[in-house]
DNA sequence: CTCTGCCTTCGGTCCCCCCCGAAACAAAGA
DNA sequence: TCTTTGTTTCGGGGGGGACCGAAGGCAGAG
């Protein structure tokens, strides 16, 4: 079988999809957490988890008695959303929690949404970061800001290769992704100028979501002219 | 159901799949000629064909007694790719007709594969081209030279804003996609730089293959710089 | 050690949906 | 009009796979 449709088929399950989707914003959850996510019994939960973790769509690291799942990599987070941004053609559509989901979120530990994009528009445009063969590369200006600003360069350039734009679905634009891109957002919510809300909840896309505070609104106008 | 489950089960049925693969060109095909691909009947592909369209994946033009079916758009080509590229991760497996067809191939009648990537990159360190909020510009020198090649760059500018950066799945890079990759290789086919290979094969793959003529291989070479 | 909690394996049921053959419809040509 | 070719609709059959309940490992707490 083609290697489209096996993998397509293992994401069209509406129990396994709701687990990737609940695994979207890049952290690792149990299997418990997943079963209480796809709304069915621990049995089933096991199996499809093992059918995601062979495909290699899904990792997991055992400690103690949980087992601890998470998405295997940055790529597989690109591609959901990829995949989530596809029907969303012509007439935009209204999204659950609204505007406000579609403000900001996370999407494997980096900024999406309408704030993810503008931050990326700030940076092409201003030329803090410029597009080389084989991903993007800080311009000795961007080297400097985002250093001040305290974005470890140095993790940031660990990251693998495919080290931007990933596809935003709700603005059908690309957004910095990659090392960078969770660098800067690692820096944002340690300033306290994004703040996540409800990483408790049950509701998937609840979890993913962002807020800008008051401070932060400030910090992004003068620091990147982005009028959150 | 999820967005994202639905989507995903309907690429995830192998007739199915066999299909998008064989619209992945951007070529129309007939129900009948979808079917011989797919390797079933007459009956079953007119009922997958219906589900394809009413999902938006796929668009019909009816026309006599026949009914031409394409891609629905570019976005759903390269989310077709995104997806065949994912399982492709560490170690670099081995492809039906090998090299060849990692070389250079169409996707949505631009270019993909190592030929691709490799335009991509000499258009971006050449500064012909440069990133912009919202997709992709020529720079001054990157339009002249164009138009001087015979690239028709108002044509290139029709298209959706969604302007670039096509996942590569043989080479894991983004390549040049949007309306200037489509009118870059069509200039490309044109002078014969590029043929396309068996169009009429049965292969799903086979299909899309181009390769580089002699006179393309040195015209390629000296006009971007890249060594076939 | 025992007990409790998390997870997996096994066996079995059920349903979705994918396919085919037959018939009907539509368009073009003889 | 009759035939041929391309496609759709209908009815029915069959297989894959998704789920559950029960039972069995493991790991940690008491």
């Amino acid at each position: 079988m083609s290697n489209l449709a096996t993998i397509a088929h293992l994401i069209g399950d509406p129990s396994r999809a709701a687990m990737l989707q609940a695994l979207l914003p890049g952290e690792a959850l149990t299997a418990g957490e997943l079963a209480r996510v796809a709304g069915i019994g621990a049995a089933a939960t096991s199996g499809q988890l093992k059918a995601l973790v062979e495909s290699g769509l899904v990792s997991v690291h055992a400690q103690g008695r949980h087992r601890y799942h998470r998405l295997a990599g940055e790529e597989v987070a690109a591609a959901l959303e990829t995949l989530i941004a596809l029907p969303q053609t012509s007439p935009r559509r209204s999204w659950p929690h609204g505007d406000a989901f579609r403000q900001a979120r996370l999407c494997w530990h980096h900024l999406a949404g309408r704030l993810g994009v503008a931050l990326y528009d700030s940076l092409t445009t201003d030329r803090w970061i410029e597009a080389a063969p084989g991903g993007w590369v800080a311009t000795e200006m961007g080297e400097a800001r985002l250093g001040k600003l305290g974005v470890d360069l140095v993790e940031a350039r660990r990251a693998t290769r495919f080290a931007c734009d990933c596809m935003d679905w709700s603005e059908r634009r690309p957004h910095l992704a990659g090392g960078l891109g969770r660098e800067i957002t690692s820096m944002l919510t340690r300033r306290h100028w994004l703040r996540r809300i409800e990483p408790s909840s049950s509701d998937t896309l609840l979890r993913r979501r962002l807020t800008c505070t008051p401070e932060g609104a400030r910090a992004l106008s003068s620091e990147f002219g982005i009028t959150a």
